[in-house]
DNA sequence: ATATTTTCAGAACGATTGTTCTTTAACTTG
DNA sequence: CAAGTTAAAGAACAATCGTTCTGAAAATAT
């Protein structure tokens, strides 16, 4: 019932890609050309995966994008992510996932923003499939921030926990966004401060 | 020195097409598609403009496009943007600028989200026209919205205007991505909501 | 060894892409 | 009316699109 031999070899002939990386690079050109821009010929060369390999493993280009979009949250929106922590003081986290935010859409300068906020959504307006995808992978990063912020005391008067969520994961796409235009970091860490600032001043009211 | 005569009919063969509504139908379907999804077979038919005269008014896709941009910042972003006054309290006209802003997003189920924030920042990927187009344009709104900001009595400890202005416009934008998910203007009037208040919260202290 | 299985490399597919060109139609001007 | 001018309609263009298919290559199994 082990299900697979790991150890073992397959029987066939081996793939002579390998498929982290390849599913990386192609995560890496839909990152920065968009879906509808990056073709198959680029795909089949940046990942290193024959044709028909990428449509035996993949199905297709949605598919692909879909994998792609998978390992984009796992690889780069986690840590994002986890930077929330609880791990200190509200304020600190907060600062420490902005923080984390404006590197990952700031440090390659071949992928500008985020792949999710950028280049899914402009996909999302007329695929069903897209758009949904989009809906569950925005609504999991505000149940996250939302989780962080019910384990602080708030005052009677504060705005729903849940609201404040989605505005600071509002403020994270428009700094996505903002580094997609071109934004530099040092640009985009003011806007950051200010919602961490206003957040602390909502709870210290 | 008038330049045109308005009044009085050019020499040759009237156009079949009506210019504005040939940009509005283009401007829509861009919206819809996005960039690289909209065929110039769909925009020619979309906008009853035959393709000679799309390639002669325009110079070929990019220049509809940038074209449909420009016309959409004018028809729909500045009535967003006017909504911010000053015609009242701040938080008035904060509200009011967001409700405006959702309105613009989920108000035609069919073009979903921004145009400038989710199709515009695609293409800004790899193409520096376009890149620069998006810069400017979100320079724009966020100048329009330190205009209205500074026109307020902020305490000392208040972070900087200009910052809690591009922290608005990050809250706006964000909406405007949610909204190209499917979400409901019921589910984003908290949003906006608590950007307000933890705005007016900074202003208070 | 042969058989079997899996992948590779690339040709081939029809469809569609953005763009240009040619011909015809519909006007104004003299 | 004829001449001149502008736009419409759509054929034509090479190029590229996403996808499928074919035959050879490289491994294991018997």
């Amino acid at each position: 019932m082990t299900g697979e031999d790991v150890g073992r070899r397959r029987k066939g002939r081996p793939r002579g890609f390998e498929p982290t990386a390849a599913l990386d690079a192609a995560m890496r050109l839909f990152w920065a050309e968009g879906f509808e821009a990056a073709s198959i010929d680029q795909l089949s060369r940046a990942t290193r995966m024959p044709r028909a390999s990428l449509y035996q493993e993949y199905g297709g280009k949605a598919g692909l994008f879909l994998a792609s979009v998978a390992h984009y949250a796992e690889t780069r929106i986690a840590p994002v992510a986890a930077a929330l922590g609880p791990s200190g003081a509200l304020g600190n986290d907060l600062s420490a996932f902005f923080q984390a935010v404006i590197a990952l859409a700031t440090g390659d300068a071949a992928t500008p923003g985020c792949l999710i906020s950028c280049v899914l959504a402009d996909s999302a307006g007329t695929n069903a499939v897209f758009r949904a995808e989009l809906d569950q992978r925005f609504a999991a990063l505000e149940a996250r921030i939302t989780a962080r912020l019910v384990a602080e005391p708030w005052p009677a008067a504060a705005p729903d926990r849940a609201a404040l969520a989605a505005m600071l994961a509002a403020v994270a796409r428009g700094i996505m966004l903002r580094a997609r235009s071109g934004a530099a970091p040092k640009a985009l860490a003011p806007v950051a401060d200010a919602a961490v600032a206003s957040v602390l001043c909502l709870r210290a009211a």
